[in-house]
DNA sequence: GTCCGTTCTTGCGCTATCGCAAACTGCCGG
DNA sequence: CCGGCAGTTTGCGATAGCGCAAGAACGGAC
């Protein structure tokens, strides 16, 4: 296994507050693994003996209920953390994490956590507000499910993931990992036929340009209007 | 301001860890304050200038959108602490918080937070865990939310309610504070039409009698049958 | 006891969205 | 180069739930 550069991760928020020199020992505790593009980094419902760092792809987190539907909780961008179960004071991991995209991600033993967190202070105040952050997020979207109809609610969710993970084009942006209609139906609370219908709608306009698993945002600022548009005023 | 019985409040979950004798040092760093009912604790984007701790009654924290509706986030009981913006590093409150009963509710300045985090941890790893589990409340709620009708959703919150703030009678569980349709259609993405209707469907059955502002289950066993029912299984 | 405001109920038409079914397409593996 | 599969598109009916509107019931204020 192969040590982190230090440098790499020093600005990431997680590590915001925490001495250069302290860093070192932190990443001693982790060590660094590949997951291939569709492999799973654990499971719903297992038990939590990992917390995990994203450096480099994308991991979906979703769950799943008990009749097998799914939801996307989030995707999770190359320096934000997941699978923080044990921070919350959960045994097990309440969603799966699967790599959408090759991966490489820092691992730390959960039992590393109380040392970590009582040497280095500043971990657990930024995990503190990570979870915060993730808190407010889900409220926003319970708000947007709950007041908004299915095209704007697809319209936010791509432009979320336009602004997190999104890459800079000559003419728009484009969502850098495989996405599938499936998908966005399932972080916005529809069907895959409705979002492809939407989406369909949409290109016929120039608004986007897809295929499979690929979206790319042509017009990204009309995209901003439909997605805050009162759906009774205007056509 | 009377002084709070350090014996009243030291079970809860925020204080566990904490030695009785440290109770009172961080007890004396709040003061208690009365909100009638219907009176406003704090409201959506002010600026957060303190935490609370509900003592007495009931209050409903709500997220307003641009365009005036409003989502219920969460009740609070009595134990519970709310107002936590400081904690997560939020400079505004992100909701509203409404007394719904007369309330009693201990006050700490958000500039005595760091202070005491630092003398006594365990008030943040119990934080932790309080927005931990609501994190996951929220996204058990974005999943119901995703894959379950209106029904179902109505039957979940008002099992909840009955569980956190229900009242025991003879025959059933009585929601111990006022609760409109219009708040039970704001808790789960509907509209209090919707609610009306359901209930007195229920009503009808003999599942539940309710009132204004009032609801008794009166069969909470069935409910639970309505809520976990697939909903193309059976009638 | 009466008035008034709020909450609740209910009928009715409407439509956004679902669900199913069928066909299409880009792509990977051999 | 040729399947075959996963992902996508699209048509078409079905419907859950919405939105409006009117009225009824409850409960507090005076």
């Amino acid at each position: 296994m192969a040590k982190v550069d230090t440098s790499l991760v020093a600005h990431l928020p997680l590590f915001a507050g925490v001495k250069p020199e302290d860093l070192d020992e932190i990443l001693r505790e982790a060590r660094s693994v590949r997951y291939p593009r569709s492999s799973a980094i654990f499971e719903q419902g297992a038990e939590a003996q990992s917390f995990f760092l994203l450096l480099h792809g994308h991991v979906r987190a979703a769950k799943t209920t008990p009749t097998g539907e799914q939801i996307v909780v989030r995707y999770v961008a190359p320096g934000e953390t997941f699978g923080l179960a044990m921070a919350i004071g959960a045994a097990h991991y309440p969603a799966t994490a699967l790599a959408v995209d090759d991966s490489v991600v820092l691992i730390w033993p959960t039992g590393a956590w109380p040392r970590l967190i009582e040497r280095f202070p500043a971990l657990a105040a930024n995990t503190m507000q990570t979870v915060g952050k993730r808190l407010q997020e889900s409220h926003t979207r319970i708000l947007e499910m709950s007041t908004q109809q299915v095209e704007q609610r697809v319209a936010h969710a791509l432009l979320r993931l336009a602004n997190q993970s999104g890459k800079k084009l000559d003419h728009g942006i484009e969502i850098d990992f495989p996405i599938s209609r499936q998908d966005i139906a399932q972080m916005t609370g529809t069907t895959l036929h409705t979002v492809s219908r939407i989406l369909s709608g949409w290109e016929s306009q120039g608004l986007v340009e897809s295929g499979r698993q690929r979206i790319i945002l042509r017009e990204p600022h009309k995209i901003v209007v439909l997605a805050e548009r009162n759906p009774d005023s205007g056509a």
